[in-house]
DNA sequence: TGAAATGTTGGGGCG
DNA sequence: ACGCCCCAACATTTC
């Protein structure tokens, strides 16, 4: 017979919400008073990827959690140390016998949750981790000889079966009950932990994320198979900077957009890469430090720190590069498209690492995560698992023309191109003397001139991907992964 | 979730 | 009428 536990702790760490939120759930209902705490990890803040547009947007969908708990008449305890250090001093001091969160699969997250376990139970506390912030988890979509699934497409094929044969979308599940008042302590300002942003981000809090999903479902749902390639026009879901906080459920997502019209079908594949890459960080934690593809560990990149600086910067002559990296500092987002576009131009005209893309990236991207920004990069490079061939390369003048044939997306982020007819706007340089002053153009003063050539660089990639074949054509006998999970 | 090079076809101008 | 060339337009191959 046991007696009741008292009190339980629910560790926030990247579900920042009340509604249909798995581990909040349990621990609310565990035990008769629930005490909520966010831990600041320095280990995160320090890290070289880790920016300013993020931190703000997780500090302002703190404020919104803490509102929300205090509407239930609870407080939300934030603090700034080591979860391993700090939990099972909080669970002392309130008398906590239990910490619940909600599972997370990045490899420092892994690491980090074993040792707060651990130092849980040195003091005598539980702790249990909960399937939440996936649809499907890294072992329950697997192949037909039970092990995970490196390539893209079967994966969704498995993926789609297994939830149309499972068990009916359970309910999302309610917010939890009202909560006990405990102990708070102040929110910090970005600035007190190190970081200014002045970017245009989304707006914080579950209610302009349901409102978000809401405007996207009534509005552009229907269409989204052919405006989500068109980043002129407002026709992706702007889900992602919640997603990645878990500010709305995956579940609550998929169970507003799933169906079986071409658009929701569409939107659902992008789910279904989210747990993909997911499963894939997991069973495959090395993508982290290295391309996915052997063979590709080895590409002589040029690395040229000036053409790099010009690339993050918008400044290489390339309209929809420009306006793409340009749009990602003042938002913290960048559309999915144009994400393809400059990762395809970082890669294989500038020829730099992949690496220095996704940092810049992490730096910069409010909804960044790694399993997603990883796993886009090397699919953009080439190197990763089910990525494209190395040998296809975006043209960036045909790639603008296609997806923003009326330049709006150039015209609102590159203003000093506005000007340019449509049939220039995304090859200014090939515009006549008469018709560029009458745009207000002047080359290399204006507007920079083309860093690189494409028609010179495109050549050269193929040589630097291609100059692997050779180096790496010994037949691979042993491709076990080491993290490879054991068969029985 | 390419682009460029190369090959093929067919219409039209022309001697 | 016919062969020849040019060149879109489209298809296939190659990177």
């Amino acid at each position: 017979m046991r007696s009741t536990p008292g009190t339980t702790i629910h560790w926030f760490r990247r579900d920042l919400r009340l509604a249909d939120n798995t581990a909040l759930r349990h621990a609310a209902t565990a035990g008769e008073r629930l005490v909520p705490v966010f831990v600041l990890d320095d280990a995160i803040l320090a890290r070289r990827d880790t920016g300013a547009a993020r931190v703000r947007f997780l500090l302002e969908n703190l404020h919104a959690l803490a509102a929300g708990l205090a509407a239930r008449g609870s407080r939300l305890i934030v603090v700034r140390d080591d979860p391993a250090v700090v939990l099972p001093r909080v669970a002392r001091a309130v008398g906590a016998t239990a910490v619940h969160w909600n599972m997370d699969y990045e490899p420092y997250a892994r690491a980090r949750d074993v040792r707060v376990a651990e130092a849980l139970a040195a003091a005598g506390i539980r702790a249990l981790a909960w399937k939440d912030q996936v649809l499907f988890e890294e072992n329950e979509i697997l192949t037909g000889t039970r092990r995970p699934f490196t390539v893209f497409t079967p994966y969704a094929r498995a993926w789609r079966a297994q939830k149309a044969a499972g068990p009916k979308e359970a309910p999302p599940l309610p917010p939890p009950p009202d909560l006990a008042g405990v102990a708070s302590t102040g929110l910090p300002a970005p600035s007190d932990l190190g970081f200014a942003s002045a970017a245009n981000l989304p707006e914080a809090g579950e209610a302009a994320a349901l409102a978000r999903l809401r405007t996207f479902v009534d509005r552009d749902l229907h269409d989204y198979e052919r405006r989500r390639n068109l980043p002129g026009e407002r026709g992706t879901s702007g889900l992602s900077p919640y997603l990645r906080f878990g500010v709305v459920s995956v579940r609550t997502v998929h169970a507003a957009t799933a169906g079986r019209s071409l658009g929701a079908r569409t939107f659902t594949t992008e789910l279904i890469w989210r747990d993909f890459y997911q499963q894939l960080l997991f069973h495959h934690p090395n993508v982290e430090r290295q391309a996915f593809k052997p063979a590709l560990r080895t590409l002589a990149w040029e690395n040229d720190r000036g053409l790099f600086a010009a690339w993050q910067r918008g400044e290489t002559g390339f309209p929809i590069v420009d306006a793409a990296m340009r749009q990602l500092r003042a938002t913290g987002w960048m559309h999915n498209r144009c994400r393809m576009v400059v990762a395809s131009f970082l890669t294989k005209d500038l020829l730099i690492d992949w690496r220095w893309g996704e940092r810049h990236f992490m730096r910069e991207l409010v909804d960044g995560d790694l399993a997603a920004n990883n796993g886009g990069w090397q699919w953009a490079a080439s190197t990763g698992t089910d990525a494209q061939p190395w040998f296809r390369i975006f043209n960036p003048t045909s790639q603008g023309e296609k997806f923003d044939p009326d330049g709006a997306y150039v015209r609102r982020w590159v203003p000093e191109l506005a000007a340019v007819p449509n049939r220039w706007i995304h090859q200014p340089w090939a515009l006549g003397a008469p018709e560029a002053a009458k745009a207000g153009l002047v080359l290399g003063k204006t507007y920079p001139e083309r860093i690189v050539l494409h028609e010179e660089r495109r050549p050269r990639a193929l040589a630097m991907y291609g100059a692997t074949r050779e180096s790496t054509s010994i037949p691979q006998q042993n491709t076990k992964s080491p993290h490879r999970p054991v068969r029985p």
